[in-house]
DNA sequence: TAAGATTATGGGTAGTTGTGGGTAATTTCC
DNA sequence: GGAAATTACCCACAACTACCCATAATCTTA
């Protein structure tokens, strides 16, 4: 089965190796439409991990990015912190990006990777740090989130 | 007799194999349109048990998460939530898809499934589980029911 | 009711996928 | 400019998954 081009969902438990590279999930590398050139873009992700875009959509943020005024203070703060850490990595022919020492840092990766599709990008999280962040979410306002479902849902 | 398209109802007993595999009901699969090339999207219930979309109803999701920002904390975390366990499946000759590992222990699945149709998807319980919520569902306020009485014509 | 078709369940196999490591090419730095 | 370090590319193997076939039970239809 072949899923919509650019999306992805589904959580996979991969490793990092030696050589700070991992694996893609395969059904994410089939879903990543040909214009991409096999290239994502890694960059810092609002929470601790790595956000992965395609490269397209990558293209998207950064025309995004450009429309914001330098002349603004939170602005150029954002598009500083944006930026700052992105780079593109193409998979090799095993299917694996290899991330930055930066961004391994950030995330705090060790050993054990867990990808997560969020729908138009993946993250790529230390799965204890995953964990940790999962009990926090419980703070989150119910009544907020039940509206979320509510139309998100069906 | 053919059911409406992606409409279902009635209650299977199944068994899941140990390659983690249940058979969609004949007359479910028959009414699954063309357009979802025998796929579904399986995920995380709000109860213990498994969701069962027609792919095609999953899409209309999938592009309610799009809309979504990940500016926002509580938005990041409704699409991890929802798109993390979620994965599709195509069923096999024999009318079968394959669930994953997280999903058959979140919803407590062994040797017996239950398929229950929701109308617009299918729900899988492990029986035993079923029953206890069947219990707990007495406690459900009269009050609410009668409130839903005014949106809903039995 | 009997024959044929369909359905539910089990298991085998070939191709794919994830992971580790090796080597050649490229870059960096003194 | 040359040595050291880094990066990109390649091969190999083990584990897993998707696909196929087989069989028994059930349903359909004449």
């Amino acid at each position: 089965m072949t899923l919509t081009n650019n999306t992805f969902i589904g959580e996979y438990a991969y490793s990092l190796d030696s050589k700070g590279r991992v694996n893609i999930p395969a059904k994410f590398r089939q879903a990543l439409s040909e214009d991409n050139e096999n290239t994502f873009v890694i960059a810092r992700g609002m929470d601790p991990c790595i956000w992965v875009y395609p490269l397209s959509q990558w293209k998207e943020i950064e025309t995004n990015l450009r429309s914001l005024s330098s002349l603004s203070k939170i602005h150029r703060t954002f598009v500083r912190n944006t930026a700052r850490y992105a780079s593109p990595s193409t998979y090799d022919k095993q299917g694996r990006i290899t991330l930055t020492p930066s961004l391994i840092e950030y995330a705090g990766l060790e050993k054990d990777a867990l990808i997560i599709g969020m729908v138009s990008k993946m993250e790529i999280w230390n799965p204890v740090q995953m964990d940790k962040t999962d009990k926090e979410t419980i703070k989150i306002d119910p009544a907020a989130y039940d509206e979320l479902a509510e139309k998100i849902i069906l």
